[in-house]
DNA sequence: TAGTCTGTTAGACA
DNA sequence: CTGTCTAACAGACT
């Protein structure tokens, strides 16, 4: 599910909920979503002070008063809520905050994942981590012709997280139409000029998602169909917003891909 | 019933 | 070695 923008919105959220305290009771009532540690070293670090939380691409750090870490991954489904029920639907581990309520970690589909380490040194290890690239507002021009060569396509390269930490999907249909960008674009085909335009519009685009995607309960949008924040995601057979020509939807590195046929023409 | 899905990864193939 | 595609993970929805 969520990119960087969504996960973002949960670290803040964390920010305002978790940091500073300490968990009174934590429920693992699926402990198939944890691989590295188990259970128990789970109670144990969330029954500790949360000083620290922070993200790396479209993981969730967070680091606690006994130095352990706890690493959350979403996948497609999978978020972080705060409730007042222990275990609403599709809740996978819920943990108690006084007087703030409970924080769930809900995931219809179960594929998300929640990790635990125990200091900074294994946290640092773990080798998602190790392999990730730079954050958005990291990335160079040189970096980028160094990663992509020239045959691949730009689309396959940015959503390897190797080159560019936290783009998915959805980012990669809505920079393409708001620089202009031929849907199958190869990266020999880009200028210079191209990426810098690149580079400079991913954290605009991710701060202004993250802006409308502040809440306490992030929706996805499927969820939200109605509500759709984005300018051409799932918007097939809609009118492009700029030129009006109706939105296309096809397939690119086996992915869906939402375009305008006029504004991202050769 | 078949197809789809905001992620990631292993294996097949050109 | 490179890059692309598919399946798999698991479940709900259309």
């Amino acid at each position: 599910m969520p990119e960087l923008a969504e996960v973002e919105v949960v670290r803040r959220n964390l920010e305002r909920w978790w940091v500073g305290r300490r968990a009174s009771k934590v429920c693992v009532f699926d402990d198939a979503l944890l691989e590295q540690g188990d259970a128990d070293e789970l109670r144990e670090a969330m029954g500790s002070r949360l000083d620290d939380a922070s993200r790396r691409g479209k993981y969730l750090i967070g680091r606690f008063a006994t130095a352990q870490s706890v690493v959350f991954h979403f996948r497609m489904t999978g978020k972080i809520i705060r409730c007042d029920d222990a275990q609403p639907k599709y809740a996978r581990l819920a943990w108690r905050i006084d007087d703030v309520g409970w924080l769930v970690f809900k995931d219809q589909r179960r594929l998300g994942v929640v990790e635990v380490f125990a200091d900074e040194r294994n946290l640092r290890n773990y080798e998602p981590l190790r392999r990730m690239g730079p954050e958005p507002e990291d990335v160079t021009v040189d970096h980028l012709r160094g990663a992509c060569s020239d045959r691949r396509m730009l689309k396959t390269a940015l959503l390897d997280q190797s080159i560019v930490a936290g783009v998915g999907n959805i980012a990669v249909s809505e920079l393409f139409w708001r620089l202009r960008f031929t849907p199958e674009v190869k990266c020999g085909q880009l200028t210079d000029e191209d990426l810098a335009r690149l580079i400079a519009e991913m954290p605009t685009y991710f701060d202004e998602i993250i802006d409308k995607s502040m809440g306490d309960e992030v929706m996805y949008v499927d969820e939200a169909e109605l509500d759709n924040i984005f300018s051409v995601y799932r918007r097939a057979g809609q009118a492009c917003p700029r030129c009006e020509t109706v939105i296309e939807k096809k397939r690119v590195g086996g992915r869906s891909t939402y375009f305008c046929p006029r504004c991202q023409g050769e």
